[in-house]
DNA sequence: ATTAAATTCGTCTTTGTCGAATAAATAAAA
DNA sequence: TTTTATTTATTCGACAAAGACGAATTTAAT
């Protein structure tokens, strides 16, 4: 199904937007993910996942002035929508309502 | 790259495979997962997701007995691996860096 | 013109999803 | 008692969605 459902990059670059609050645009999103996350992404795919995310309602986004420095055209700004925000409650909620349930022993050294 | 990334679902069912700990097989997991998880799943997807697992290292499996009830017959169980409670404990804390960090005006309401 | 900072496009791989087929057991019928 | 039905399970084959990348394009300053 499409547009229900939010995925682990996705998860991911959600949680970095929020982060990044005001200063959320695709190089700044790589970056990010690469320093706080220990992997590297490439710019392309981050686009990829913005798009899809705000095809899903979780990020608006608006165009900033450009800078006023070499190549300094202006740039993408994300943010997080409401219906964002909620996404990634309900999945940090479920998973960790599933982690206090685990039995000792499942995770025992055999 | 195949293999070294954990996808949204795995990560989910991984999780219900834990709870489960000695009962953890197709048709549980997935009652489990539309219970816990308010989500509707179906056996297939739910057998796939868990044969890519076992690819990856995170589950191992082994069959039960058969039962004797009306087509009770052997299951294959589940059980997280070293591997898997590692990626399930790296993902978790990575999520939850980033949830500490995100600035409070991220999630106003404007 | 050239260079730099950004985003967009086209393509391919991996993950998510399902319906249908198959297997193995008990129960019922013949 | 052997074959037919029913039930619990897993496997197979196909396709859609998400993840990933290189190359192309755009826009600004040198």
């Amino acid at each position: 199904m499409k547009g229900t459902n939010i995925g682990e990059l996705e998860e991911l670059v959600l949680l970095v937007v929020a982060n990044l609050f005001d200063n959320a645009y695709g190089i700044a999103i790589k970056h990010e993910i690469e320093e706080k996350c220990n992997r590297s992404i490439t710019i392309s795919t981050v686009h990829n996942v913005l798009q899809r995310l705000q095809e899903k309602d979780y990020l608006e986004s608006r165009y900033s002035d450009p800078t006023p420095e070499r190549g300094g055209k202006r740039k993408l700004l994300f943010r997080v929508t409401p219906a964002g925000q909620n996404a990634l409650e309900v999945s940090r909620s479920m998973r960790e309502s599933l982690w206090q349930t685990i039995p000792k022993v499942a995770f025992e050294k055999k």
